[in-house]
DNA sequence: CTCATTTAGTTAATATATTAATTATTAATA
DNA sequence: TATTAATAATTAATATATTAACTAAATGAG
C-alpha cells in the first residue's frame, strides 16, 4: 500500500481507457481509409471553414511536427488543401475539399453510434462526474496560474 | 447540441488529460535518460523478478512489436536482459539488471512526488469517482462478456 | 528605420504505434 | 505419429510522437 499499484495509477488508467475505446472507432476509420489522426483533423475542419495549423494542433492535440506530414497525406488523398494567409504570410490555413466535406455525412453517423454505445451503460450523473474529473485534470495548471494571478 | 462538441468528447478528454500530466513525468525521465515507455517497463520489472514479453505488453500497454525495439535499447543501456524460457522455448523473460534495479530508488521518489502533486487538489471522493469511471470504461467489454456468460 | 526578438511553420533524428506477415515452437487431433 | 492449428515473439512497412534546430515573416524597442 505504501507504493501504489502501477496499473491503478492515473496515467495507466487513462491509457487503458483509450486502449479500450479507440479500436472501436479505428475500425470505422479503416473502412474510409482514414487514420485516427486524419479523422481528428477532418472532424475539426467540419466545424471550421478554415483553420491555421497552430490552432489545428491545439484542437486535435496533434503536435505540429506531426501535423505537417499528416496534412501532406490528407492533401494527397484530396481531402484538404493548404492556403497561405495574406494578412500574415507566416500562417497557413487548412481547408477541407469538397471530398473532405462529403465524408462527414458518411462517417459521423457511424462514429456517433459507437459513441452512444460506449456512453450507454453510464448514468447521466456518472458520465458527468467522469467528464468533470477529466476536465479538472486537464486544467490543473490553468487553475493554479489563475489563482496566482488573483493575488 | 445535436452533435456534441468534439473537444468535450471522451477520447479527446482522455488525450487532454494525458497531455497535461505526462510532460511533468517525462521531465523526470529525461534526467535519467529514460523514455516514457522505458520507464513503464522498468516500473513493472521492479515488481516482477522476471516477466514474459506478452505479459509485459499487457501490463505496460505497449504493443509487442514496439516492445521488441524498446527492450533492445534497454539492453543496450544495460538496464535489462532477455532470457529464453526453458519450459516453453517460444517465451522470453525480461529481467532487470543490477543497474536497472538501482534506478528504482532514484526515480520512484521523484515520480511519487509529482503524482502526489497532481492528486492533491482532488478530494478523496472526487479522485475515487474519477478512477472508478475510468475503470468502468476500461472494463466495458469484459462486463458485457461476463453478462453474456451468465445466461 | 534597424536590429534583436518573437512567432508560425517546417525539417531532422530518433523512438514508438499500427497492421500484417513471418518464424519457431508447442498443442491438438485424426 | 504426422499434420494441422494455435501461440510467443519477431520483422516489415508505414504513420505518428518527441525534441531540437532551423527558416521566414512579423513585432517591438531604441
Amino acid at each position: 500500500m505504501a507504493i501504489q499499484d502501477f496499473s491503478q495509477s492515473l496515467p495507466m488508467m487513462l491509457y487503458r481507457a483509450l486502449d479500450e475505446i479507440l479500436p472501436k472507432f479505428r475500425y470505422i476509420f479503416n473502412e474510409f481509409s482514414l487514420t485516427e489522426q486524419q479523422w481528428r483533423i477532418l472532424r475539426v475542419l467540419w466545424e471550421h471553414d478554415r483553420i491555421t495549423l497552430g490552432r489545428l494542433s491545439d484542437l486535435t492535440l496533434i503536435p505540429s511536427p506531426s501535423l505537417v506530414g499528416i496534412i501532406d497525406r490528407l492533401i494527397k488523398a484530396n481531402l484538404v488543401s493548404r492556403e497561405r494567409s495574406d494578412s500574415d504570410r507566416r500562417m497557413i490555413f487548412v481547408v477541407a475539399t469538397r471530398e473532405g466535406r462529403k465524408l462527414e455525412a458518411k462517417v459521423m453517423p457511424r462514429v456517433n453510434e459507437i459513441y452512444k454505445e460506449i456512453k450507454e451503460p453510464f448514468s447521466k450523473r456518472q458520465w458527468g462526474q467522469l467528464i468533470d474529473g477529466l476536465n479538472q485534470i486537464s486544467n490543473l495548471n490553468k487553475k493554479r496560474v489563475a489563482n496566482e494571478h488573483k493575488e
